[in-house]
DNA sequence: GATCCACAGGAATCCTCGGGGT
DNA sequence: ACCCCGAGGATTCCTGTGGATC
């Protein structure tokens, strides 16, 4: 059945990128200058989840790649590196320019000086999930480095450009923004066949069958694709040769809470606790939710840090909070 | 309308961790 | 073995806000 499982992961990037056509060339005519050796403006994707920004970013710094002789490239996962120091220290290491750096004893002002003398090739930094960039000031710093130019990925516009300071908006203003929508359901099923013929048996999955993961996945990618993975392991399980529907149903509610664990995963015990407690009630309020986790958790930590917890949990789009001061309530978003 | 209360979130400060230098 | 340093998390302190109460 399954014939090749990497392209069933959703992090894969496919040589041909048939869908997308428009953000696909509008992105590789901003970085082109790269190919005479000359530096990019900035570019900026967004958009919902799933919709294809990390997928074509890559795809198309790829595709230069293999055209420019002289490039060097990297992606940073701004919420796994979300840290200046963590990001500034991926940027580097690229380059092969963190040998002697340590974790604990090299100053962050230290990083950035050593990228400023940076003399090589064009350098292409794609920073995927840059809201979560905690400190939002590097970017100024990575902007005034010589040669090398940015791919910002994000959900929404807001979430970057709000906390930025006038220099850097000003800045940042002129770079390229790409907006991203959700799929379509034909653009999903055309995906869909794609991983289909790279990955499984012929005739394992009608069209009918790809349009109900289609259906399932509301325009996010990412979902669509772990759908039809599961659904191939279901039904090798099972010893059928066809994924029928009965198999897809089975296991749409594993597969979205498969996605949703990848992100609880990311936080703290601390804030795991408080996102429970919250998806346990379907609202409440800060003093309730405050007691509810002191008498969880065997060493809570304060009101103040919880409520940086709480506004961490917004940003990530797990809760959302509605109402002011007294009435404000939380909920699970979702 | 004045006052109180519960809360949000900014800023300064404290605490801890882990590696380097001596 | 000892101290020192910087980063990042947590805490303390604070101001601002808006509904509740008298």
């Amino acid at each position: 059945m399954i014939t090749n499982a990497r392209v069933l992961q959703s992090e894969f990037v496919p040589n041909d990128v048939k869908h997308r056509p428009a953000e696909v060339s509008h992105l590789s005519d901003t970085l082109r200058p790269v190919t005479n050796g000359n530096r990019p403006e900035p570019s900026f994707l967004y958009g919902p989840s799933g919709a294809g920004k990390t997928c074509i970013a890559r795809h198309t710094v790829e595709q230069l790649r293999e055209n420019v002789v002289d490039l060097n490239t990297q992606y940073v996962n701004c919420w796994e590196e979300h840290t200046a120091f963590q990001t500034l220290y991926r940027v580097l290491d690229a380059v092969g320019n963190t040998h002697d750096i340590h974790r604990r004893s090299t100053p962050t002002d230290e990083l950035v000086q050593r990228l400023r003398e940076y003399d090589g090739p064009q350098y292409i930094v794609i920073l995927d999930e840059v809201d979560q960039l905690e400190d939002k000031e590097i970017l100024y710093d990575f902007y005034r480095i010589r040669n090398l130019s940015m791919i910002l990925i994000a959900n929404r516009e807001e979430d970057v450009f709000s906390d930025f300071d006038g220099r850097l908006n000003s800045r940042l203003q002129t770079c390229i923004r790409i907006r991203f929508n959700q799929y379509s359901l034909d653009q999903l099923v055309t995906i869909l066949e794609d991983r289909v013929q790279w990955g499984l048996e012929q005739g394992a999955i009608e069209t009918q069958g790809l349009e109900r993961i289609a259906d399932h996945a509301a325009g996010d990618a990412r979902i669509a694709i772990g759908l039809l993975r599961n659904a191939a392991r279901q039904a090798v399980q099972q010893q059928t040769e066809q994924i029928t529907d009965d198999v897809i149903d089975a296991v749409v509610s594993e597969t979205k809470s498969e996605i949703r664990q990848k992100t609880t995963d990311k936080l703290t015990p601390h804030q795991q606790v408080l996102y429970d407690l919250i998806t346990e009630t379907d609202r409440i309020g800060a003093g309730n939710l405050y007691s509810a986790y002191c008498e969880t958790v065997e060493d809570p930590k304060t009101r103040r840090t919880m409520r940086n917890h709480l506004s961490k949990l917004q940003q990530y789009n797990l809760i959302t909070a509605s109402g002011n001061t007294r009435n404000r309530t939380y909920s699970a978003c979702g």
